[in-house]
DNA sequence: ATACATGCAAATAGTTTGCAAGAAG
DNA sequence: CTTCTTGCAAACTATTTGCATGTAT
């Protein structure tokens, strides 16, 4: 059961995220797709977001903030967050040796720092 | 400004935290204070999670729920997370070797797969 | 026709905050 | 006394859900 049929809803949501890298929050997906779609719910959107992430289509990333944002880059990667600007970077990232207790399935790896952007503005 | 001042509500928080390896959330922290302190209130928990997270007592953490997690071992080491049971474990780590767009200040890392206990129990 | 998807609004979960009263220094 | 802290309740933010209607197949 649950066969997906055709939205244009959902085609626009995932047009944005294939098209962008910013990482975008819920709210940030509504506020775009509305310039085409105003009439678009904010429901709608999560309802989109959440199918598409459960899919494995996107990925849910939460990054310290209490808000979930989403990741149309899938592959293994880290991320990297700007402590001054919030600027969000994918960084590639080799294997993560750690050894655990049981079988590893996946993993978040988030750095914090300042970036050069702003380290070098901010250099006294 | 802002003289800590001593407050039993506080101690004890901080005692459950100290005395405990189970990543708690508010909630928890709550439950528990109160078999001690049956007035106190889930403002008063959560503000001063907050207050010993700012100060570096604890450390907050965030594993993929919507709800933050509060770690008394503030020591560098990521997280291994059981799909199943949804057991916290500490994992210490090697230096984590990524080449980021800037400094460095922190890092969290969160392993999530399936526990010995589980990976045994369900063994078809 | 049938089932999935939508818009809207109300509901829920987690966390924060204003305020008057209480305790610490 | 003065400042910090508390309990309580209301407020807020992010997300989910129920339901009647709309749309894809």
């Amino acid at each position: 059961m649950s066969e997906r049929k055709f939205s244009k809803q959902r085609e626009m949501i995932r047009s944005f995220l294939d098209n962008n890298t910013t990482h975008p929050t819920a709210d940030d997906v509504y506020f775009y797709v509305r310039q085409e779609l105003p009439n678009i719910s904010l429901g709608t959107v999560y309802r989109n977001l959440n199918q598409l992430a459960d899919e494995g289509e996107v990925r849910r990333i939460r990054l310290g903030s209490s808000q979930e944002r989403f990741d149309y880059n899938v592959h293994t990667h880290a991320h990297y967050v700007c402590l001054e600007c919030g600027k969000i970077f994918d960084v590639p990232h080799e294997k993560i040796d750690v050894s655990v207790p049981g079988t590893i399935e996946s993993h978040d790896l988030t750095v914090y720092g300042h970036c050069e952007e702003c380290s070098t503005k901010v250099s006294k």
